[in-house]
DNA sequence: CTGAAAGCGCTTACAG
DNA sequence: CTGAAAGCGCTTACAG
């Protein structure tokens, strides 16, 4: 391996001089900096990572901590920060806090600290933030966070607008009764669809609303269109909390021969690619996703280089897709 | 933050002694060990990684480069890596090469070079191996390789088995006229499973089979199966090349109204979660993704710790696993 | 503008 | 069994 002390000695200056020139920074003549660029070039040198970060207490690496990575949103999510992360010159961890007690995930942090990882992307409700928070002054990036947090930048999508206007949707092609499959409160981003939820079906004369709970998965999604089936034959309308659970709910409702959308709509909320793959494709408020993650490690990777740590909040627009599962006519027309 | 020179004071030896303690190498006094113990736990001390990579030209970490990480298999493979990886004291860096170019990728890999990144695990086709092993004498583990790699470890899985198992299938639900969408044949493993197709329609009469090429996505297997159908109208079996062409096979199909499988069965070929969330469920060749994910993690720690460079060649299993997409009868049980 | 020196926090021969 | 010293490959005041 090349070292500093290589360049210097063919370019005939003190590594301090290569040095100066790799950081671009200080001063250099012209004269000499013409030289070193050109050893570097043909020596084809590049600066070893592991002691530059040791004195700059930096690994030019950034940490990306899901849930987990199978679920799609947070590939697609990873995806994304990847592609920024890479360009900028970093590399990125990739941290799966899924099914881990809170405990483990700590030790995990701190077995991150100790490698000089420059910047967190926070990405699971597995870990608590006001601990982060409080053990780390790295700077960070929360997703989905439920609300603004001092000194760092919080990136998430106006789920209550979202949520509306899928509410609205269900009810413009004619639903009279919606029920909305929440998922779990202690997540922001069920709590602001299930308000969203609530606030459009508010005076809504001949139409009603009904509230239930799930928790973001596949399976959810297929119980709970089974208990709300028992009690409510009426239904002609699914908000589903999240994307899994409205493709939970059109297996189900495709097992039982029930029409989508004709005899039950149904909308998401996501924008996973998933819910193109199904029959029929499923309605949903798309989040930028992928966007998200690039913006994630953006923010994230400014923040670093400019020392920059003031508050930041960014809310994102989700927007209605409108596929199979919400348009009557084009199941129609197939027939 | 607190360094060996903390510890080494308050316990009253040198700097070195902390040292063997925490690497757990060379003579230490039983009374020494003890107190050193004891302070380590006091202050809550973790040896710096960065400081501790410089000297030992390792950062305790692992990558994984991936072709696509919103790909289920990929993903699937990245939570099994990933776990091995952070319980056997390592971080997993990762790393998304698709669509870059190989040149884009190469200077990635430099990029890694020079953060003393302790090994690799390949799972993508956009590098090639015999380069990377020029400029790379990490320890890697290549997954899905076409051959064996001298002094790597390759681990796959049994495709050419599988194929067949797909296709004795078919054939014993009484598939007449079968056919295989192929992936891309400069991947072994298409070309493993297209191999495996073709020995089992050999001599088999009263059957015949079609062989299609396809691209292994989604979309590939919604315009195969229109071509395929356009052609042969007696089709009676699909045996898709991989998963996600079998999920585009079932999307089209169920657009055409055309039952499976009574009238058509689908096989796919992975096993990833997908063919659980299409109506009708997907029978397909199961691969142990998630476990190669964990083997891979496990392999190369193990090959970097015991500086092991022996050619290693690891073949799992795949199986079969049935579900509706060929089950004629339990379709017709819910009719 | 440039170089010698010290330092980042650890590990590893080496001498005792 | 233990410590002083040198070294891993950089960067950064500091002096000139």
């Amino acid at each position: 391996m090349t070292t500093i002390r290589d360049v210097a000695k063919l370019a005939g200056v003190s590594p301090a001089t290569v040095s100066r020139v790799l950081n671009n920074k200080g001063y250099v003549s012209e004269e000499k900096l013409k030289i070193i660029d050109k050893v570097i070039k043909e020596m084809n040198f590049q600066p070893n990572q592991v002691a530059r970060g040791l004195t700059k207490k930096s690994s030019k690496t950034l940490a990306l901590l899901v849930t987990d990575i199978t679920n799609p949103f947070f590939s697609e999510l990873a995806k994304g920060a990847e592609k920024i992360t890479q360009q900028l010159g970093y590399s990125l961890l990739l941290g799966n806090t899924g099914g881990n007690n809170p405990e483990k995930n700590a030790d995990y942090m701190n077995f991150l600290k100790n490698k000089y990882i420059d910047g967190f992307i926070i990405a699971t409700h597995d870990i608590d933030v006001e601990v982060l928070k409080k053990n780390y002054k790295s700077p960070m990036v929360i997703l989905e966070a439920d609300k603004d947090i001092e000194n760092l930048c919080t990136i998430k999508v106006d789920n209550y607008h979202g949520a509306i206007e899928a509410t609205k949707h269900l009810l413009s092609i004619g639903c009279q009764k919606i029920a909305h499959i929440y998922g779990p409160q202690y997540d922001a981003t069920a709590k602001d669809r299930l308000r969203g939820f609530k606030t459009s079906m508010k005076h809504q004369e001949g139409s009603s609303g009904i509230e239930y709970p799930g928790d973001f998965s596949i399976m959810s999604g297929i119980e709970s269109i089974q208990e709300l089936l028992k009690k409510h034959s009426d239904i002609d309308g699914i908000f589903a909390g999240n994307d899994l659970i409205a493709i939970g709910v059109v297996k189900e409702l495709n097992r039982l021969k029930i029409k989508i959308p004709e005899q039950i709509a149904v909308c998401g909320f996501d924008g996973i690619t998933l819910t193109q793959i199904t029959s029929p494709e499923i309605t949903t408020i798309e989040q930028p996703i992928y966007k998200m993650g690039e913006l994630a490690a953006e923010r994230l990777i400014y923040r670093i280089n400019h020392s920059f740590n003031e508050t930041e909040s960014i809310e994102l627009k989700a927007k209605l897709v409108i596929r199979e599962s919400t348009v009557k006519s084009a199941i129609d027309s197939k027939q």
